[in-house]
DNA sequence: CACCGACTCGTACATAGTACGAGTCGGTAT
DNA sequence: ATACCGACTCGTACTATGTACGAGTCGGTG
């Protein structure tokens, strides 16, 4: 977790300074940090994409060198791990509402809504541990399943399917809505297959215009047979 | 699609040989051809994980130059499209049985057993573009609930809310599981986090055991939501 | 025999992550 | 003042990677 000030670095620097400038030009950008190389990450992975976060873009924007990143992140995939937290932070009431369906899907809603704000983030989610932030939502949404009388023995199915669901959803959303490909590309070679699969390019049309409103529903769909009878 | 086969190589070769004896040694492999390559790169996959492919080790598996490759295939990302849509074959029954709702719990089934065979499909779906396989398969379920009765509004939305909970159920599963560190360190992990998440900790020790079963039950709780009434 | 198209591959290059260790700087104990 | 330290920065250099380029082989066909 902490970078390597933690670790054995007890090399003694030697003077032999031959030179009287100063090594380095003076600063113009604030110091580095762990948050800043956060921010700008993220801004980065807006900006760019998943492959467009190196570390060498990333010290350009943040007007430093390469490797004093690496004094404050473990690696590239540390990077990968505190951007994607960072954009799953919970903003929403902490607190167990009294209409518990309606909070649930407000929860959700939320966390769909986050991550399609940061599309990258639903690709790196399968790839990466489960952080803080997710966890806390996660802890908050069994809580809110338990006191609403969903069945003990199935408050961890449940819990699950919701996760299911979300995840599945957004990531579903993010890799047909813009994928790597040129938009044109995309559309081509979506009409090209709907020759092949007519059932499906029908819904794909129906649920084009209204992913929210179908997120919703299925959702809807999902609670209803969670709900206690 | 087609490799460079259906490019414009009209480069003629100059024969200015100055050496008699061939340049290649003679092949003891099979020649190269995009289904080899396919297959290597699944096996590959297996057992080295995403990171583990690189177009090197691929060409050393198959006893080729790397160059040769790319006569094959576009560039390593068709790679990937074509090892994932290659896993995803579906062998099972391509009629509608009578009982729909067993039907469609049989596919989603082998559906996610596909995936879980192969790990790193999970991670490298929400990447890639839908494949004919696929494709297929939502072609299918689609039927499936046309002919079961679900309203005919609903169909899209339920395609897409059990699409949704396979894709997230399988990535959860398989990040859960054998994320890239070691298991030790996952553990460790885990462990620490429960003391802040307990009831989280709680559901994964419980579902540890039965996933398959998780996946049933709360497959089950979704179509008793999608089911007409 | 000239020629072609299918296929193979060595070389070379640009770009990536990051190990290493020298450097600066501000503080603190002597 | 001096010696020293720990926090932090960064240039250099190494390795690994994807792949462009173009020369080469080979079998077939006019």
């Amino acid at each position: 977790m902490a970078a390597k000030r933690s670790d054995a670095r007890g090399k003694r620097p030697q003077r032999i300074s031959e030179w009287l400038q100063p090594v380095h030009e003076p600063r113009s950008e604030p110091p580095l940090s762990r948050d800043r190389i956060v921010v700008t990450a993220v801004e980065l992975l807006d900006a760019q994409g998943v492959d467009g976060l190196t570390m060498r873009r990333l010290a350009d924007r943040l007007g430093s060198g390469v490797m004093s990143l690496y004094w404050h992140v473990d690696n590239k995939e540390d990077v990968f791990d505190l951007a994607l937290d960072s954009v799953l932070e919970y903003r929403g009431p902490q607190q167990i509402a009294q209409d518990w369906r309606g909070e649930v899907v407000h929860m959700l809603e939320d966390w769909r809504a986050s991550m399609l704000r940061h599309p990258w983030s639903a690709s790196l989610l399968p790839r990466r541990a489960l952080g803080p932030n997710i966890l806390s939502r996660l802890e908050l949404l069994s809580k809110t399943l338990s006191r609403a009388g969903v069945a003990d023995a199935d408050v961890n199915v449940a819990i699950w399917s919701l996760w299911n669901y979300v995840m599945g959803a957004t990531i579903t959303r993010a890799s047909f809505d813009l994928s790597d490909d040129d938009r044109a590309a995309a559309q081509q070679r979506l009409t090209r297959l709907s020759e092949r699969y007519p059932t499906i390019e029908r819904s794909r049309l129906l649920l084009d215009n209204d992913w929210d409103g179908a997120f919703r529903k299925g959702l809807g769909f999902l609670l209803d047979g969670l709900s206690p009878r």
